[in-house]
DNA sequence: CTCCGGACAACAAACGTTTTAATCGCGACG
DNA sequence: CGTCGCGATTAAAACGTTTGTTGTCCGGAG
């Protein structure tokens, strides 16, 4: 019940509480002989520092916080997985927050980082607003973007050429015959959504065809549920075009299952291509034709960024990183 | 740069610090004229409560550990999403520990918890070790098992019943006439494959035939990765059973892919089961055949009695709450 | 024998909050 | 008119670390 202190350390060990902090964070300072008997008196006490102590008194914590848009997207798992291996090899612990689409989810997942006073923060911003941001470099916690291109130089970012991947995905779909074209796609402030668009637009207009025709359907939200509810509706307008790109691998997974249940045959009467190339794209009823992104890299790439803008704030030069996608053919079109 | 403390809003609103104090944790103690200024004050300087400050004195903070097996598991990001609603709803934050079913890792989190100093912890156990738990529990942190049984009465935990999940699995392979029968599960210290696996030698006997019939295959991992690999081996050993229950989803989406690849018909040549009925099971090549469980149920009720628990450690019951499964048959099952 | 420097360790002052006990006004009551 | 009671506020003492400063002890150089 009672914790166990450093004082209670120290006392035990005969020596003063400031060395057995000295064990803990900088062993070089103190010679072997003591060294060894405190932290033999730790294992005997069991004591663990008190990590509010430490960070109240050192002035920042050893956590950084990481803030997705849906943990329950693979995509975002993977790149979770690539910071948490990162944090970990650095000895920082990572809080995960999951702001699922809303912003004021993510406000607050925010706010709760500012109180823990996180070293630093990976966000995957949900929109466009980087007041949010300035405010906690103001408060001195660095900021890194991750699967998101940096609005300015004076930060880091990480991102993955989504203009291009949407470019790539309907040059594909129109290579393979496609007459018309739709777009499903996620709520409109996020910025995948648009970038892919833009690369779809633009690969309409490398063909010749006009990007207009491009028949957009958005969705509140990118999970495979609302793409099934996309399948229906399209069905139901009689509207449904020759090839659809799905802007993720949920969208694309549900738009299968939809249309699949409606008689509809994947690719023979319509092509489908998703984005992400999940693991579950390469499982499905008909194999998915994705664009494969290189999450786990993501994750662990602006981790470093981040960890060495913490560590290094004099000498640590602002990085703007940019991958490129890679188309995955399989069955799903034609 | 220079962050602004309870002080300084006291300064400012020409109150005491121990005013603000009281404006942040117990409004009604303090007369509605200065809480109205207090508050504009804290926002007109962007105040930010010190969360490790308030954890020192107060002596516990408003988080709580959660750690998992495999946060790449849909099932334990839904039943993550159970607990970040009702955790949120209730003030506290949440840290995620994913063990990746290593001890090592295991520990690691459970050690960050404790030096975090969080209320409590929900824990899906990787091994049979109560001793790391009981430790916590030494220190005041209360511990809910989730997806566990509890060994003790003096616990909580939330879990559904396994032995009669596995039961039902191999019961409806038999009803479907098959012959030989195989388990491909995961490392044997996890409770839930073991559990499973008791459930399907009782299904058996109770249906005159031999457990010891009962082919096991035990993978490293409970991945799809892992399931593929299975479906590889037995494919070269030459020994695949007529019917194959997979211990969870993501074996039976490997094992899927490897059998179809191989040129194996499912379920013509092999029935597949497999166990948590996630989202992806449906949508599989041949949708899956799966045992469901109240995913986000399990969470949402742990972290209900996790923070009855803290906030009236006197009166609070413990409870151990055993959910049922139920069958969900689709495609891949004759 | 003194003096100097290096290596360790002790001391004490923070860090920003919460909380208990003490203080202050002020109207009501005897 | 003194005092009591009550609500609202303040003052001050923690909470467990980290860290810059001070101190002590030693061996070796002068």
């Amino acid at each position: 019940m009672t914790t166990v202190s450093i004082k209670d350390v120290a006392a035990r060990a005969g020596v003063s509480p400031g060395t057995v902090s000295n064990v803990l964070n900088r062993p070089e300072k103190v010679a072997d002989s003591t060294r060894i008997r405190v932290e033999s008196t730790i294992r005997e006490l069991g004591f663990v520092r008190h990590g509010s102590a430490s960070t109240l008194r050192a002035g920042h914590s050893r956590t950084v916080g990481l803030s997705v848009i849906d943990i329950g997207n693979p995509f975002f798992t993977d790149v979770a997985a690539g910071v948490e291996d990162v944090a970990s090899e650095r000895g920082y612990a990572v809080i995960l927050g999951n702001s699922s689409g809303s912003r004021m989810k993510e406000e607050r997942n925010l706010l709760v980082f500012a109180e823990q006073r996180v070293r630093g923060v990976l966000i995957t911003p949900s929109d466009e607003d980087p007041g949010r941001l300035d405010q906690l470099r103001g408060r001195g916690i660095c900021v890194v973007l991750v699967d998101h291109p940096a609005e300015r130089s004076d930060q880091c970012a990480v991102a993955v050429n989504d203009v291009t991947g949407g470019s790539m995905a309907v040059a594909h779909l129109l290579d393979g015959g496609a007459g018309s074209l739709g777009y499903v796609t996620g709520p409109p402030v996020i910025r995948q959504c648009q970038d892919r668009k833009r690369g779809a637009e633009q690969a309409m207009a490398a063909a010749g065809r006009d990007p207009r025709e491009l028949l957009e359907v958005s969705m509140p939200a990118m999970t495979a549920k609302a793409g099934q509810q996309a399948a229906e509706n399209l069905l139901a307008e009689g509207t449904l075009p020759d090839a659809l790109f799905c802007a993720n691998d949920l969208l694309a997974l549900g738009m299968l299952r939809g249309l699949l249940q409606a008689g509809v045959r994947v690719p023979q009467d319509v092509s489908l291509i998703g984005y992400d190339d999940i693991d579950f794209a390469s499982a499905s009823t008909v194999s998915l034709t994705s664009v494969r992104q290189p999450t786990y890299q993501l994750g662990r790439v602006a981790t470093e960024l981040l960890l060495d803008e913490c560590d290094n704030p004099g000498t640590h030069a602002h990085q703007q990183i940019m991958f490129q996608p890679d188309l995955v053919v399989r069955e799903s079109t034609r």
